[in-house]
DNA sequence: GTGTTCATTGCACACGTGTGCAATCTGATT
DNA sequence: AATCAGATTGCACACGTGTGCAATGAACAC
């Protein structure tokens, strides 16, 4: 509710609780604008007003207007994170980096959560309302015509783990071939002569160029008929998915794999919990398995599964990074930027 | 960079990229009061300009600039949620809840990470800066100064699990009390006699009223001597404390516990995974173990934990009605929820 | 035809801040 | 003492919106 004018005498003394910039200004007899230029970095202050300032607002416990100083400058210290959910493992623990790197140059992240497809459209078009400094996509394709809205309205758009087919949008990636053929390679050297790749039907960009990275690693020796190996695609990408698959991958004993690489963690945990039910199966002298993301629950003692490390935080502080120099020069061509991976040896593996 | 007066003219009719109420206006022929009550829920507009508005608006690809509405009416919709750190599984499965239920009211998170004590006050202070809307805290005693800030400014604040010695601030809690009496209950009838309280040094209200409630199911056999029990002290509450746990719990044999209470579920499925090396000792034949809060990895059938289930979904719909209500009534006594708990029986405790 | 009620619309002000411009002040140099 | 350069300050405008108030117009009853 808003004050009428010709009241206002009545009520501007106190009772509108929230302090503003005038108010320090009279307390500490000095012009609004000194007021602003205290807490504004790079502005001219002698050190006498500042201090006053800076005393008064202490005093009337003042806090710069966010809202107000983003309209002026047109444009929030907001920055849109978009996410599909909030049960991927991998996912919460890009969280915390983000939220870390961004406060690191005062920005704030704006959660959105695009679950259903549909939502992600909205979720956008919110964010636009909010005049966010930027956005960080961890999934989804961005809806076409609100992707060239935002290069329009010079919005830098950062995408984690994406394919890099959107032109003006930086893309920071796990490298994710490197890290196939890092597990591919790690299961020859421990012996394997049967390779399996368990995939899940999501065909996301990430989960494509492990596979190749692993068929590519496995092709020498398949072509010489040294080794065999085959895709197994299960249902969804979840734990119940791998432990089930335990039973379907060693059901036919004439065709037993001894080293198996899942798409991730999640599969692979449950891979390797379905396994300890079954008899005669001792992971790893009769079967290796590898994994990928290394979210928290790999390395617990129950799994302790050899896996495919991603640097969340160099994540993070890269697509902040694209975010902040994007801001300061929009024109920038689009990079797409690789963020090296390693294995983490654990007990699912020989060594 | 602010556009010079003078040169304005020039640069109005594009570029400015970013549309605004009065060009909507001028490409409908109406008012830009007009465009305002058009996006304005409960305001005066004939269907006509509606119509011509909305259609005008779609064309040119209008959002409203919820910075000006919210500096307009001094009060973001903004709500600050303050979590500390973003390892814990409980804290990571509230996160979403709370997202979909401030959604529902067209309210948006601003994450802010108090992992450092040190941190909360700040974190408290941002908040300010940007007027939210209200705040929820998931953990972190707030700061007695700010929260007196918070309250003058009548700004609504929620606490969920955490002690209600606050006042003016409305608290969500789970019924940790009878949920440490259920987990008692189930070991007792379960058949255990010699029962232990496996607790973390962090002394949270949470976890003293879970201790409180199982301690206190356990009294009348405990005077009648028919059982004993004890509480032991852990490191940090992790898995690997968990784990270590199993080696020191069973390590007399003239005093091994048969029932073991875990004030949450990471500590519990760290000591199920340790009690797995342990030769002789069969979960729950010879020992029940009981955990609280229902954390996704308690359901793995790695684990398969029996626990006490928190509604993580009623927490937080219960944080964001409080909040919203508060919002309306900013007079409104401060309340203390209650939400139920129910166990989840799984596979480390019979039947 | 006249008077009355009510929905609709436009004007203008307010929200709290950053900053260009001109005026003023400070201190050093001639 | 006079001059000048540079630092500091205040004024006023702009950012984009919501909304009270008065004016306009339509619909309706007599």
């Amino acid at each position: 509710m808003r004050q009428h004018p010709k009241f206002q005498s009545m009520t501007s003394d106190n009772n509108s609780a929230w302090v503003t910039a005038a108010d320090v200004a009279r307390a500490a007899g000095v012009s609004r604008s000194a007021v602003s230029r205290t807490f504004t970095t790079g502005a001219s202050v002698s050190p006498a007003t500042r201090d006053k300032v800076q005393r008064a607002a202490k005093a009337l416990g003042y806090q710069v207007n966010i809202l107000a100083r983003s309209m002026n400058q047109s444009q929030s210290n907001l920055v849109g994170v978009v996410v599909k959910g909030f049960d991927d493992p991998f996912l919460q623990s890009l969280l915390g980096p983000i939220t870390h790197h961004l406060a690191l140059r005062s920005l704030a992240p704006l959660l959105m959560d695009a679950s259903e497809p549909a939502k992600l459209a909205n979720s956008l078009r919110h964010l636009l309302q909010y005049r966010v400094a930027g956005v960080i996509l961890t999934s989804g394709k961005p809806p076409i015509e609100l992707a060239k809205q935002y290069l329009r309205l010079r919005i830098p758009v950062a995408m984690i783990n994406r394919a890099p087919d959107l032109k003006g949008v930086d893309v920071v990636n796990s490298d994710h071939f490197e890290g196939g053929a890092l597990a591919a390679r790690k299961l020859l050297s421990g012996g394997a002569r049967n390779l399996v790749f368990l995939d899940a039907p999501t065909a996301t960009f990430s989960a494509r160029r492990r596979g190749e990275g692993f068929t590519a690693s496995l092709a020498p020796m398949a072509q010489a008929g040294r080794i065999t190996w085959r895709t197994v695609q299960t249902g969804a990408a979840t734990y119940a998915t791998g432990f089930a698959a335990a039973q379907t991958l060693f059901a036919d004993p004439k065709q037993r794999p001894d080293g198996i690489f899942c798409v991730n963690d999640v599969l692979a945990c449950g891979l390797v919990d379905g396994t300890r039910q079954l008899p005669n199966l001792h992971v790893p002298q009769a079967c290796q398995i590898v994994g990928f993301d290394d979210i928290p629950m790999a390395g617990l003692s129950a799994f302790s599964l050899t896996t495919v490390h991603q640097d969340v935080d160099a994540l993070a502080r890269s697509a902040v990074n694209c975010l902040t120099e994007r801001m300061l020069n929009p024109g920038m061509p689009a990079r797409t930027l690789q963020i090296p991976v390693k294995l983490v040896v654990r007990s699912t593996s020989p060594d």
